[in-house]
DNA sequence: GCAAAAGTGTTTCGTCTACACCCATGT
DNA sequence: ACATGGGTGTAGACGAAACACTTTTGC
């Protein structure tokens, strides 16, 4: 809080960091401190800092990984972003002087950024402002401060695009995974059953997946095949766009 | 200049602004005062105004239109944008005092637009930095200032990208326009040619276009049909983001 | 009448889709 | 043995790509 002065003012960044378990697409909020408001994991920028590092540094302090898929998606630059809430209110909840309000309060244009993470790894962590941390399927996100419902709607439907033009994956699973988990994975994202044949057929196309010797074992009925990412032909194919399932 | 403090600091925004004539894609440029420099043209976001209608107030002072099709595609925020470029060279030059750059020369992190025009109805107008405000095309594009040319680039493939879920031509084309015209359109941003009648077929079946009684007369050879876009389903179109040709 | 551009329709090919059978494993 | 899920191949549907001939117009 003393160091608001190291960051750029009037531009913040919010993270919607979206991870996957249990069949379930989710999402990684933030409560504050003494309210029941959610909202997205945040930051600001620090004078010599590029713009993404501010997002990797923040994504680093709520997840615990450095090693993160990162992609900024829009840039929300209404005045009115604010209008679902009283900064005055929050102050008076948090305790804190209302004079601090005319630091905070001045309009932010705050860049978008999406993460994909695997949800193992994840260490959730709260920051100054909040007291909670935590995953939250989806489909039952809850009314969100300012304009963070939107950017949630923006961040998975800029998801769902890339999908059809780059893989994913990589970030979103463990490193050994099954064929059916990938599927899980794409029928989440996409809100949409695919077809078992068709999606291995294609997956297996695209020549960026190395099928392991190994089977997972434990669970029941016939045991599947493990496979990997080829990191090598994965990051081309990111870079190349290559096209995808749309 | 003496109105810096209405402006947002350390955000501004640039615009790639895309003509079509001649059978060429066109970009809008500014050149400096006293320099050979070139440049895209460019603003700054008021206290208080909405992002995107800073950029439509920009475009409108470049262009003199006011109603443009605009998007947002991408929000740079290097520190090391700049480092094409010396400040204080160019403000000896313009004949400004040093003391300004230190206004100018912070760190600014800049949201990219990019704008699609009607070439004929385009009255360029230089801002106050600049002298001279022109059409380039495409791919004689000289080596421009701060990081402008990875941001023609970057819009460029997001236009490209963008014209296979979307249709485009409304905002580049005269009102009633060939199906040639149309398709030369169509080549000169993707940058290959492609089958006259497969083309045709294609754009017809999207339902957007109205044929129109009248054809092209004048030039020589078979008068060609002349259509419009049905505003009303082009705009659907958009809203929906049907595929177009990839 | 000839060159150059525009209008139109059909066949071909490849890809995506739909679909069925066998195999492995735990209960 | 059986229920459940996983591995694999093939036939049909659809849409994209390739392609040719006729018509108009200016020179």
């Amino acid at each position: 809080m003393d160091e608001l002065k190291n960051y750029l003012p009037h531009i913040s960044l919010d993270c919607t960091i979206f991870g996957f378990h249990d069949g379930q697409l989710k999402v990684l909020l933030l409560r504050w401190k003494g309210t029941e408001d959610w909202c997205l994991p945040g930051g600001r920028v620090l004078h010599g800092e590029n713009l993404d590092d501010a997002a990797h540094r923040n994504l680093q302090e709520r997840t615990g990984l450095s090693e993160i898929f990162l992609q900024q998606f829009y840039t929300f630059g209404d005045v009115e972003r604010y209008k679902n809430y009283s900064f005055q209110e929050t102050l008076a909840k948090l305790g804190l002087p209302i004079e601090l309000g005319k630091e905070i309060i001045t309009r932010d244009v705050s860049v978008g950024y999406y993460a994909l993470v695997e949800f193992a790894e994840v260490t959730p962590s709260p920051d100054f402002f909040t007291e909670e941390c935590r995953w939250w399927d989806i489909d039952q996100i809850p009314p969100l401060l300012f304009d963070h419902n939107d950017m949630v709607t923006l961040a998975l439907k800029t998801l769902r695009r890339q999908l059809s033009y780059q893989p994913v994956g990589y970030n979103l699973l463990p490193t050994k995974f099954t064929m059916p988990d990938l599927q899980q994975l794409y029928e989440t994202i996409l809100g949409q059953s695919l077809d078992r044949r068709n999606f291995q057929k294609r997956m297996l196309g695209y020549d960026i997946l190395e099928r392991l010797e190994e089977r997972k074992t434990g669970g029941a009925h016939k045991a599947p095949y493990l496979y990997r990412f080829d990191k090598e032909k994965y990051e081309k194919a990111l870079k190349d766009e290559i096209l995808f399932v749309g």
